[in-house]
DNA sequence: GCCTGTGAAGGCATTCACAGCA
DNA sequence: TGCTGTGAATGCCTTCACAGGC
């Protein structure tokens, strides 16, 4: 499942050239093997061609139904330093169904200016926000020490699934769904990586 | 061996208090169960004591060396927009072994300014930039259009590290590690969630 | 008694290989 | 002939359960 969101982006990327797409070049594409491809896509149903491949369009169709993207989600974002902007700039969001609906921070200087056309609002104001524009997705861009108050007050706010960037390991209650990304992991794993291959 | 960056942050985490740790409180720092730590952490060979638990100073020294950590690595960073800055100024990167050794951009309205202390430089000053710090990592946060090009160019450069923010899926020849850090993704994998949860 | 280290069992994901259909 | 769909085989990761030391 971790893989269809690549594979929709690999289809958005194909362009308007090609209507069809075998497993191998979309495996190609996607650096992955022809037996996954055609495994992942039977999830969803046969709606390939034996001898031909899948439509692009259709395949398109499938995948952002099995994700969910068919209807767009509201997403609030916590923390707007540099991260937090660059996510609320970040145009792969709009098309893709993600639609930022609000942007918080507790800093003086940055409340009531605007990012990307959405004005940055005090902490105060989460649960209203969330609650008006029914929020189903909320990101932490904070710095580390106020990541676990912040998803403390999102899920009691009903974020129902929380995207955490700070460097913090969060505590939720159960039926909240936590993701975590985190910089130096990313960092640490090459360093891994490097070190066994000697360098 | 993906989760010996969060087992490390745990043990840092802990602060001064605790000079020892049992599987069952560190599993439940990190959210895991205390037989996958046990597992993870007996690969680095057995330095926990039984009916006592891990030396917190010693574990850390074990997974820094098991991940390379006790050298530092140099990296350098291209695309020096928002996201650029924030891993440029992100505090978590000088203290683990990280250290950003160049930023490159070809807007001509940066090249020249500073960013933590560290100068923006163009794009035909990336080799000789990584040849003479003998940098490791790479990291691209272009707009999508230039990340390929980028990630050429830091392969010749002899760049064997490659984390890619940029929406786009790269090629690189063998031999070059590519980890690869896509927003859209996890925010399409939480809708997948929400989705099946049915919200 | 407590907690680690680890064989054994179980479950999940990947790969193989080919039947089946255009 | 070409490429999908899918059982079967394989391998990997996780979980269980408990023997073994402190």
């Amino acid at each position: 499942m971790q893989r269809l969101p690549l594979y929709l982006r690999c289809l958005e990327d194909l362009g308007t050239g090609n209507t069809r797409i075998s497993s191998d070049q979309l495996a190609e594409m996607a650096n992955v093997t022809s037996a996954k491809v055609r495994k992942d896509l039977s999830f969803l149903g046969s709606y390939g061609v034996r001898g031909v491949g899948y439509e692009v369009e259709h395949l398109r169709f499938q995948i952002e139904g099995a994700l969910g993207l068919s209807r767009d989600w509201a997403v609030v974002i916590v923390g707007v330093g540099n991260l937090g902007r660059a996510l609320a700039n970040y145009g792969g969001f709009p098309n893709r169904g993600f639609k930022v609906v609000g942007l918080f921070d507790d800093d003086s200087a940055k409340v009531g200016k605007k990012v990307a056309g959405t004005e940055i609002l005090p902490m105060r104001r989460l649960n209203g926000v969330v609650k008006s524009t029914k929020a189903d997705i909320g990101v932490i861009t904070t710095p580390t020490a106020a990541a676990q108050d912040v998803a403390d007050r999102l899920a009691n706010a009903g974020i129902k699934s929380i995207l955490n960037f700070a460097p913090q390991v969060l505590k939720v209650q159960e039926g909240v769904e936590l993701r975590r990304v985190d910089l130096s992991t990313e960092l640490q794993v090459l360093s891994f990586y490097l070190h066994r291959a000697g360098h």
